[in-house]
DNA sequence: GTCTATACAGCGATAGAC
DNA sequence: GTCTATCGCTGTATAGAC
């Protein structure tokens, strides 16, 4: 719909070079953060997925708190560089939250949950650096969100508000909340009714087409 | 507020019996599943704070997955019974969301994440029974909130919209990712916002009272 | 109903050969 | 960079005495 790129595991590698052996240990344990939690994934999982020894993916990674963290850091590096492309495309403030929530559609759509929302909820168990990175993504997501949702505003085009860093954080939470609540449920249709009426809130009409067609993982 | 009595733990028991041994233990497992989640707790937990060994724990609950049913069917209970309270004061529509997003306050303000909304995250790995409580509470919530919605817009005091379950399914994932995104900062101030601009949109006023009198675990 | 003792699988992590 | 082998610990769960 707004960003031309599809942005998926090993988007940063160029198609034919094979994935490196940690890229691979990263994408798999994501997959497992995002679908299971942090502390239902162990590394005997990993192993059997990418088909290497426990003991070879401590040299990749020789605990647990490196491997979390290298997993956030990736994910917000990811993230942003979406965002950066989203708003580089020319798209209107309208546009751009409507992007902004396909995003989330399209990491549901896969069966998953936001790294860092799921990351959320294991917080009081995460390393520390962690936990500042963790809290560092909503805050810029927000910072984002703020700052569309203003010249939005100003353009005209978003419903007035008096706090759009309240909206943006309302729609944040809204949207990481209706993933959280619609995974025990079939399909998306319960997110992208949720998704619909939050952006309804700020007067973004309802997308016609398909959703998610964007994947951050 | 609205409510006359404080539900917490061991509301059901008469002030002066102790309280029974598999209470405690639910008390306990309780505040470690909403606070660290259901795989970072372990019987050796319970068995400290409870202050029994972890076989005399098993002798209450025979294995963990008899444990978790127990939690959610406790915790699902006591809330509607908050519910059904809130409704028997007569409050009015906008009284009673409001009285609604008052419940999660209180629960994150004593530090904790709603248990079902955590037990949310570890889907994929709970019990199958559990798994379909956990579902039944969300529906069920959504169906309470429709329902006020559906009266508050009836009777002029709530902003007429399209669908009220939608915008029901909107309060509950914004409410539930508040509590998600919140926890990792200092203070309520950031849930508090949110929640005031969730209730904005449906055209209930911001409480000028603290927030967090009801307490439903 | 609680205890001691124990079984046994799984966990994260390390040593050292190749 | 990957392997085999193993360590020490923790996990859930059980047997049987009191």
């Amino acid at each position: 719909m707004s960003s031309t790129r599809t942005v998926d595991e090993n988007a940063t590698l160029s198609r034919s070079e094979p994935a490196r052996t940690s890229d691979r240990i990263l994408d798999t344990a994501e997959e497992l953060v995002q679908t299971r939690g942090l502390n239902a994934m162990s590394y005997a999982d990993i192993s059997e997925r990418v088909g290497i020894t426990k003991a070879s993916l401590h040299y990749h990674f020789p605990s647990k708190a490196d491997l979390v963290r290298a997993l956030v850091e990736r994910y917000s590096t990811r993230f942003f560089a979406v965002l950066a492309e989203l708003e580089a495309s020319g798209a209107d403030p309208a546009e751009l939250v409507r992007g902004y929530a396909d995003i989330y559609a399209g990491v549901l759509a896969r069966g998953r949950m936001c790294l860092c929302g799921m990351l959320a909820s294991d917080y009081a168990t995460l390393p520390t650096e962690a936990q500042d990175d963790v809290a560092a993504f909503f805050a810029r997501n927000e910072q984002w969100l703020e700052g569309v949702i203003r010249e939005g505003i100003a353009s005209g085009r978003l419903t007035d508000t008096a706090s759009p860093l309240d909206a943006a954080r309302a729609l944040l939470a809204g949207l990481e909340g209706a993933m959280l609540v619609s995974r025990p449920f079939e399909g998306t249709a319960r997110f992208d009714a949720i998704a619909a009426a939050l952006l309804a809130g700020l007067g973004v009409p309802a997308d016609q087409s398909t959703t998610g067609t964007v994947a951050a993982g």
